[in-house]
DNA sequence: TCACTATATGATTATGTAATCATATAGTGG
DNA sequence: CCACTATATGATTACATAATCATATAGTGA
């Protein structure tokens, strides 16, 4: 795989609601499936399959204790990353709302 | 659109080789699409749907200078955002790769 | 006005994705 | 061993996406 394509899976795991409920419910460190699909209210599988993609695309890492898989944030880039985003959106609220009275 | 969404939609645009590809050539400034195309060795209808995608998503802005239009990266978070996943991506190969050696 | 260059867009095709339901697998305590 | 809980996965459906070819639109200079 070459590295735009690597970046571009990055990115594009990211780039989704469900992933980026997961990830913000993952701030304050690892939990279990059952913590995590009850908090970002979807179903199981469907977290189940998210969660998979995520470690699949070097996003997560997963950790076995028992009948549980504890699932956490394997690079502190992508909080960083997250937060960008959440800047460019305060930005474009920003100058569309100008754009709005300017006109 | 709520937050989540916008968010998701900024990384989803961002993840895609070819709109990778677009970025990095914008890096030195705003460039007109026949340079775009040519640099990215893309079909220019194919570059023309992705510099407008860019756009719709607030990653991109656009000039018109007679005929030629010129594009260019509209925040310099953007470029913090591809930064840091290549980061993540070094991280990533020196991780697998000690799998491999402890292996 | 006409030919030319730059850019955008309609139609199509192939492929990928997210969600859902049902079911399978795997630990654990009684 | 059995029932229970936690997690993963097959099959399906609806929908989105990227690329391509052909064509349309719009400036510009002769």
């Amino acid at each position: 795989m070459d590295k735009k394509h690597f970046q571009a899976e990055i990115l594009k795991t990211l780039g989704q609601p469900t992933r980026l409920k997961i990830i913000d419910f993952l701030r304050n460190g690892e939990r279990c499936v059952c913590e995590i699909f009850t908090a970002i209210c979807e179903e199981q599988s469907n977290t189940s399959r998210h969660l998979n993609l995520m470690v699949s695309s070097g996003i997560l890492f997963r950790r076995k204790v028992g009948v549980k898989i504890f699932y956490a944030v394997k690079h502190s880039e992508i909080f960083e990353i997250v937060d960008l985003t959440a800047m460019i959106m305060t930005q474009e609220i920003t100058d569309r709302h100008k754009l709005l009275l300017a006109a």
